[in-house]
DNA sequence: CATTATGTTCAGTCAATAATGAACGTATGC
DNA sequence: GCATACGTTCATTATTGACTGAACATAATG
């Protein structure tokens, strides 16, 4: 392979790792869906791990967490147990819905609280719920930019 | 103080420490700032110290962080030598603006490396501008949350 | 049945980084 | 000038969580 391509797909899969890790997941669960998605085919478990230089027990509780997070796919291919993964079908949706929900569940935290705030006396009872407010609509957001991605996929295909 | 509005403090400054470490920064930064949130008043600097319980040392370097991040502001009051902070006017945009930026240096990474493909032969180049083209859908549309923020603050004012 | 291929689990190691607290510089008030 | 209050810095400690690799379970293959 073209020793620029390897630089490029180096620098993407690295890129790709740290992006994830900022997101609070493992580096190496980045750096198998960057390896995936610049090269455009599935991969075997084995090759994964050759590589990506990592241990294969890394790639097994990573792959199943990205598999969890529908972030990826596992296939299979007749005539071989190997294990194959490709990028899932809507991977950009389910990252965002993945936000989404982090957001939602920490919205409904902060009400959770505020539900169970004194009635009376002086509380910050709507300086709370203004801040869940605030959260709530960048999930709305968040959502219409995923269902947006959805439909320019299915119009695409 | 009520104990109960004690425990909702507590609940809601530690729901905070946690949601921003899940943001990449340090928890007690967002310990700072629920406890600024929910009582809705300037804190001082020791007074943040003894409140929550933590070393002077990592006050000094949160409190720093934060103001640079202008998610609090430093106030002083005069004929008082210590230092006072309160949440920033913009504290919802700018939370916003700061998730936009990472979003687009990562778009830009991806830009750049795309950039250095190979003209010829067989390359990732539509699927990874694909990739960063949704990158920057999910900023522009967080851009316009924030502005919508932005001036729904402004209308309340 | 022995061997090999495959993926999982988990105890231990390692690295990153948050937090502490003592030492320090500076300013204030007495 | 002395004592005190304030905030910063930085070396050290503690914590967290990723990663490894060996042991394991399972299934295919000859």
């Amino acid at each position: 392979m073209d020793d620029r391509l390897v630089a490029s797909r180096n620098d993407f899969v690295e890129l790709m790792g740290r992006a994830m890790e900022a997101e609070g997941m493992p580096r190496i669960g980045g750096r198998i869906v960057g390896l995936l998605l610049f090269e455009g085919r599935p991969y075997s478990f084995s090759e994964l791990a050759t590589e990506l230089g990592v241990s294969r027990g890394s790639i097994s509780s990573n792959t199943r967490l990205l598999v969890e997070r529908e972030m990826i796919a596992k296939c299979s291919r007749p005539g071989d147990r190997q294990d194959y993964f490709r990028v899932a079908d809507d991977l950009y949706g389910d990252l965002l819905s993945g936000v989404c929900r982090r957001i939602r569940r920490t919205s409904g935290d902060i009400r959770r609280i505020v539900g169970e705030l004194p009635d009376e006396g002086d509380t910050p009872r709507e300086r709370l719920e203004r801040f869940a407010d605030f959260y709530d609509a960048v999930a709305d957001g968040i959502q219409v930019a995923a269902d947006k991605v959805r439909a320019q996929r299915d119009t695409a295909a």
